[in-house]
DNA sequence: GCGATGTTACTCGGATACTAACTGTCCGAGTAAGCCAGG
DNA sequence: CCTGGCTTACTCGGACAGTTAGTATCCGAGTAACATCGC
């Protein structure tokens, strides 16, 4: 188990797909996003509540209901959908034991437990420097990096992919 | 659960004790530091086997044994420890979700798996700079925030506490 | 025609297994220092 | 004196139970679009 889920890597496959560099706003259902990618659907459906309630996307129920980005996707960083998912669970966590030493006999000195502790607030900046690296990088980003490498024809595959599938929908 | 363990905090807190920033080489028993700490001693002595293996302290076996660094503590990097306790874990596991991609129907093209996944990349760069953030800072580095904070005469109140129960040894 | 009804697909949320990793404990093996009795 | 055995404390390493978090699945509730039926 990693620190960053596999839950984060579902919820990014899945909204690259919905993220459109150019800021079309692209509607999928969830089901749709989750079998073309291969992705368990009941568990992508939690990720997108977590995403929902983040307000990273706008939901629309009921039949032909789907998601969307609530966001231009270069406003969306992936620490958003990485806090949004994952819960903002810390990198590491701190135990005191600097004043459990034994010389101090159940009662630390005010020194000992003074500010933060060395180890803990190296730690934290560990985690800043961590966490600044995604805030940098947004959906926006990240969908450019993909589309310079996927051939143009490919996005019309899965427009069509997802088109057949809606024409299917409803007998 | 953190990324980074408990194992590495206590690791490292017993690691200061024998730590001395002027480089004088101190050696002590795993019991005699864990109870000095009040963190188990089992526990505590699986994780230094770890950093004997990583070569990071040399042990004494026998009675009066004990443990001692294997390096002036400015060459022991908090980045050597973690990776000697926690073995080099990864913060995230790429999937490869790129090439499941329904549309490929069982035989992604060479172009979705080329190079690195963007999402991966991404969490590496992360990875790393967090890991850069570890390896700046050394257990000598450490022991000096330690020692300002400490009044002088709690190095003698620990070697005294060290010293009482090693004449009580062995009887 | 047109409104009521039913069906379907969708998002939401709770409940629940299953799995992997971390934490903590127990115990035996091998090693070396000090003590002590027998020569 | 001194040599061999004994006791003790130490590191090493395997085995194992308890706990927690992540992953995955199932199911019901509420909502909205479409089709159908009755008028």
């Amino acid at each position: 188990m990693s620190h960053i889920s596999a839950g984060v890597e579902y919820a990014l496959h899945c909204l690259l797909y919905i993220a459109d560099p150019q800021g079309k706003v692209t509607e999928a259902s969830v089901r749709d996003l989750s079998e073309l990618q291969g992705v368990p659907f009941d568990y992508v459906a939690k990720l997108f509540t977590k995403l929902h309630k983040a307000r990273l996307i706008i939901a629309t129920e009921g039949a032909k209901g789907g998601i969307r980005l609530a966001k231009p996707p270069h406003e969306i960083t992936v620490l958003d959908v990485v806090d949004a998912v994952d819960g903002r669970k810390k990198l590491f966590d701190c135990k005191e034991i600097r004043n459990r030493c034994a010389v101090f006999e159940d009662t630390p000195p005010s020194w000992a437990s003074a500010g933060l502790c060395a180890i803990h607030s190296l730690m934290i900046e560990a985690d800043n420097s961590m966490r600044a690296v995604l805030a940098a990088q947004t959906l926006a980003g990240l969908a450019g990096q993909f589309g310079r490498k996927a051939p143009p024809e490919f996005g019309q595959q899965v427009s069509r992919w997802l088109g057949d599938r809606g024409s299917r929908r409803i007998p």
